[in-house]
DNA sequence: ATAACTTAGTTAAGCGTTTTCCTATTTTTA
DNA sequence: TAAAAATAGGAAAACGCTTAACTAAGTTAT
């Protein structure tokens, strides 16, 4: 592989020319500039990014920083979604994406060291359950830093998460406008930050401007995966009262509920309205077809590299947190209790 | 950030000495040692690996190189389970991963320039489609590279794949066990390098054994979605003669000819039986469970890695390809023909 | 007692860039 | 037409680490 000399030499100018080239330095002729350029051309040159992280104190990858524990949370098709939009924007802006799937018991472990060496310019951070600690180990070098979450709780500052609280209210709401009113929903984990209590405010908030009360004994709590919402439907559907309709916090859950549902006798929507939350590329397909909230995934891994590149190119320290919009989409799940 | 510099002084010794110290090249003192030690202690130092990277020509990186083209392929939930394999084993053994999801227009973008750039110590990548060029730009760069999949087609060498051949195989068996004659095969792209063929091989090869022949007619493409499934099953379901069992070579089109089949009237598994291939975490909850052919993702990631580090830290060239074992689980969408 | 090792630690070169000064030439301005 | 400003390019230091080569002292073998 050739280096920065073998150009320099190939073209006649010193190394400093070539480097002034290489970043449109002004100040270079025409000429010499052509000179250059051809040099690169035929060495096939490139220039060495850990040589230029020494210097420039630039490293132009990024750390995406994806907490692993538990596992569950990684079965989560939307995550891949994040993931590719992330991967995308910061690779159309000339960076790369260093993938750091955080272990809680990691101390000092490969991602650890990265986090800390001066080898990313800056980092995403999926938020998830409370008490990660890498988000905490990246401020304190005050490396840049964009949430893709609820930062510390519900800090509005710093990160990009979709309209939890709308999506969850343009649900019950949507359940509520077709008759319903014994409403059971299935949470996602309660120490999930930010996001569950954003989805239960948002429900909440529904029965309330419908003059409706919100029914305790009705809220149960899943972890995101079909199992478990296979699991807490047993508690809402096998009570002497069972609720008409049931709003999942996630889809995954809601097929599960789907599945209890079927065993129990009980026909969609006929005798159980239902609503997600994701719109997985699988809703569209179950039968009967997923009533559900869509979350624009990929934009908030997109949104979340621009505004880091706001923190990073212009040195901007916070920027108030982006809410993504979120919609709802009526499929067959859902119908006017009778 | 405090460099070696910092530790040097503060413990008394030369930055050579501290550098000893830390990758553990022997002939220095037990006493030294610890002073060094409580020195990067009280600095809390981790050397840069920037300035690592360029004197040793090592990064401590490993590239993981995912076709981003065509989108569909990315939905794939077994890829997130690659990742996570590929990520986790790299981290165990204090790797990083950079992520590169290369669109096949790409050239001279970033990712290609962290492939040209010394900037990993090896790659793995993902094969999908025929005429990728991210592995054939790392070969000519003699960097050591892992295939997940098929490289080159069928080349048996430093490759990792499920055992296509076998699971294609065992799954057509069990249906011609079960007393079916028609088998309807719904194939993934043709173009896919590989794993198509060999699964297709492995249906005619069950097909064979059994006395039976192959019927073309019975042979129809899909794109992995479960859309293109449903698609793919209207051709072999609404035919005049039907096939009363088919074989789907992944889970997901398999979720769209249960569609199909639950409009037409079709119940599952009397009248159709249907197998599908991955064992997605979904498949055990549709209704009926899918009978499907387990495929050990994480594991893909895990073992491409190991072989990687064998060719890196080794300086092996080569390796026989490894063959994952696959394993046939039978649920609910099967049935003995009646 | 001397030669030959072994152990402990240091010096300094080198990895491949970028960038800050410089110098020299050309162009503009007054 | 002289001074000032703009343009073009180069020399060399700096980034933070590793490692080859070296020195010096202590140990062992003869």
């Amino acid at each position: 592989m050739s280096n920065i000399y073998d150009v320099a030499r190939l073209a006649n100018v010193s190394t400093a020319t070539v480097s002034k080239v290489l970043s449109n330095t002004p100040y270079v002729s025409v000429q010499t500039k052509e000179r250059v350029l051809e040099a690169v051309r035929q060495l096939d040159y490139s220039p060495s990014l850990a040589a230029r992280g020494l210097t420039n104190r630039r490293t132009y990858i990024l750390g995406l920083v994806i907490p692993n524990d538990p596992d569950y949370l990684f079965t989560d098709p939307q995550l891949l979604e994040v993931i590719r939009g992330v991967e995308n924007t910061a690779n159309d802006n000339d960076y790369n994406i260093l993938l750091s799937m955080a272990k809680k018991t990691d101390q000092g472990s490969a991602y650890t060291r990265v986090l800390r060496t001066g080898y990313i310019d800056g980092a995403i951070t999926v938020e998830t359950f409370e008490g990660e600690t890498a988000g905490k180990l990246l401020d304190d070098q005050g490396l840049p830093r964009v949430s893709i979450g609820y930062r510390n709780g519900l800090n509005p500052l710093n990160s990009v998460h979709s309209d939890d609280y709308r999506g969850a209210y343009e649900a019950v709401k949507h359940l509520i406008e077709l008759g319903h009113q014994q409403i059971g929903v299935i949470s996602g984990p309660a120490n999930f930050v930010g996001a569950m209590e954003e989805r239960l405010r948002g429900a909440k908030t529904a029965l309330l401007e419908a003059g409706l009360e919100f029914n305790p004994g009705f809220l149960t709590y899943g972890d995101f995966t079909a199992e478990s919402g296979y699991q807490a439907s047993r508690v809402l559907l096998e009570g002497t009262a069972r609720p008409t309709a049931i709003f999942s916090m996630n889809d995954r859950m809601a097929t599960g509920v789907m599945r209890r549902a079927r065993e129990l006798g009980l026909k969609l929507p006929e005798d159980l309205s239902l609503v997600g939350f994701d719109d997985i590329s699988l809703a569209a397909l179950l039968d009967p077809p997923l009533t559900t909230i869509r979350q624009p995934s990929v934009e908030q891994g997109r949104v979340a590299v621009t505004k880091l590149f706001e923190l990073i190119k212009e040195g901007k320290k916070e920027f108030e947190t982006v809410v993504l919009p979120v919609e709802l989409i009526v499929r067959g799940s859902t119908t006017r209790l009778n």
